[in-house]
DNA sequence: CCAAAATTAAACATTAATGTTTAATATTAT
DNA sequence: ATAATATTAAACATTAATGTTTAATTTTGG
């Protein structure tokens, strides 16, 4: 697979980082939502929102750039789709917290025995003030 | 109870935007990582990484305010711990777009399932016998 | 009491992120 | 050829994010 437009180039932190600071603005996942439906190009995923096309463009650049996001132009219309593989990423290294919400103690109890660690719940612990 | 520092506070929108941000960075992925395994204090945190303390100290903030790290103050102590709940979130908001890069419709099936609780719909139902 | 330890607060310097408005560039349609 | 479309590029203004270094602050061990 060559090295074409978004998402690759770095390390996978670096994939990280563009991938989840994409996912960390509204607009942007708005546009993600509404691009699980089906492409469309630039103009109409603007429409929507309360802000100039040209911030829009740039959303969709940074989710471009992250590799959320596929072009594909035609003449002077950009088509955009959803490009889910680097959400992929983003999902393999959430899954290794996943045993920390799911309940599943076993998986829990046997890693902190097997790290014979001081292990404890991480559920809600206590509050705390500044 | 006041609303402090952490996590809660703001719509479901603002919560991931924080949960999301939190996460595009290296230092503070390591950081969480790190507290996987067993609670730590600051120090301690702060020790691996080429940066100040202070620098780390903030990281930490970072976390906490997206609800990712609980600290339970001993003394001068800090000792801070993985609060995955948020991390369920963004695995919420991940699970949609599972379908994408999953390939079969199980997943979709599943995730249409597990839509039940809240807001359940009962279009998809039985589609594909399996 | 006093110095060491653990942290955050302050004060700054830099760079990244976002939005706006106003061009500039291609493409198409008339 | 022109004008209308679809988009990005530029130029700016602002605010957020990160790091650094140098104080404060609060505890704790002697």
């Amino acid at each position: 697979m060559q090295s074409s437009a978004g998402a690759r180039g770095g390390s996978a932190d670096a994939r990280l980082d563009a991938v989840f600071h994409a996912l960390a603005d509204r607009t942007r996942r708005t546009l993600l939502a509404r691009l699980a439906v089906r492409p469309a190009m630039i103009t109409e995923l603007a429409k929507p929102f309360d802000m100039s096309l040209p911030a829009v463009s740039r959303h969709i650049r940074v989710l471009e750039d992250a590799g959320l996001v596929a072009r594909n132009v035609d003449g002077r219309v950009h088509e955009c789709s959803l490009a889910a593989a680097p959400l992929k990423r983003a999902d393999a290294w959430l899954v290794y917290y996943r045993r920390f919400w799911q309940g599943n103690l076993e998986a829990l109890e046997r890693y902190v025995d097997s790290e014979g660690g001081a292990g404890r719940r991480t559920a809600a612990r206590g509050r705390h003030g500044r």
